[in-house]
DNA sequence: TCTTCGAGACGAGACGGATCGTCTCGAAGA
DNA sequence: TCTTCGAGACGATCCGTCTCGTCTCGAAGA
């Protein structure tokens, strides 16, 4: 990935152009022949690009699919600052579970995410490096969201927030990976709801 | 995988001895050099016969290995018959969550259950045959834990069933797919507890 | 300021090796 | 006699490395 670089030399003399090139080829070619049949040689081919430019960047097939999210992450809106906070919190939750739905049954992230999640359970340093460059952020975001209602009073005082956020996204994610049914908001909701409430009956 | 046999001919003249020794092969093979490096000549040699034995019966590499768990599931032990109901719902859930843990940290069936992921969430098909021979009975299993324990008044009486089955374990998969940390009894527990209890303060 | 020159990155693609899935063979067995 | 079996040859594909000749860029020298 970007980041393993040789120390100095190098950095300047990169070809941008290339770069960007490779990783949009890569986002498309995985969309349209899916992970399996992803091949470094097709995306040099469509990016019109030397395998040599990609092989002397890119450890791996993983990496380069890496990078090209990383990519789309740090261009427009697609990091985002903050999570919604209205003072609502199961409204607020609800609505991000959606949009969380919503991008997982979108047919031109399904498969690059499915991808890169499959990287990820392989390779131990791709998983590292995923958690300090976007899981770890992204989750950050979620514990401030809760970290505000925790402070309101909304969340019990002595709730872990990584436990939280695991129990809302968790069953979702796992749901969508393992393909055990329909992602719909509906589902979102309940989620959110049975979360927040608990199993047990409240009297 | 093996009900995908052409309807009748076949069948009879299969042998038996040939079968159990690819799917074990298969099995070990999994284990030693990754899910990446799997691939049929090993297999094959590995199981001391020929590659065609293979391609006959299996149309994919994900269908062997998912037979290799089928075989693993239907014998001795492999299935269990109910969860443990000693009345106690927490302690319960606590102690099957935890020996879940202990199986997905088990170097044996690490590898192996990441690889019959990965093919699950890139074959449609395959989810769906999973859903009907594995995932469906074990999640059934849950569920009528659950249900005692909703009889019994300790859970909601509108509780949807599968949507806590989601919440108990789906947090645990989706830390253990991506990484997303270590899996230790306490963190069994604290999920559990957090489930049961709802994020939101109790009085 | 202008020219020269070396260091790398670049596109292109040849190369040997590995694995794919198909195909063919003779032996074994039902 | 008919199908499966073990064994392995076969062409195709993709791997990752290597070698071309071209280009861009910054440093050195006039």
């Amino acid at each position: 990935m970007t980041t393993q670089r040789k120390p100095s030399s190098h950095t300047t003399r990169r070809n941008e152009a290339s770069r960007r090139a490779i990783l949009a080829a890569a986002f498309e070619l995985v969309q349209e022949v899916g992970y399996a049949k992803l091949n470094i040689e097709g995306i040099a081919a469509r990016a019109g690009v030397g395998k040599q430019t990609i092989y002397r960047w890119w450890p791996s097939k993983g990496a380069v699919l890496f990078d090209a999210f990383l990519m789309l992450s740090e261009q427009p809106d697609g990091g985002e600052t903050a999570l919604p906070d209205t003072g609502d919190l199961e409204a607020d939750l609800k609505a991000v579970l959606r949009a969380t739905i919503e991008e997982l049954n979108d047919p031109r992230y399904d498969e690059p995410m499915r991808a890169l999640n499959t990287e990820i359970t392989h390779d131990p340093a791709l998983a590292a490096f995923y958690a300090e460059r976007l899981g770890g952020p992204m989750r950050e975001l979620k514990k401030q969201r809760l970290r505000s209602a925790q402070r309101a009073g909304q969340l019990a005082e002595d709730l872990d927030l990584d436990v939280a956020v695991d129990l809302l996204w968790g069953p979702l994610l796992n749901r969508w990976l393992q393909r055990g049914g329909a992602l719909t908001p509906g589902y979102a909701d309940s989620i959110v709801k049975t979360a927040l409430n608990g199993l047990r009956p409240r009297r």
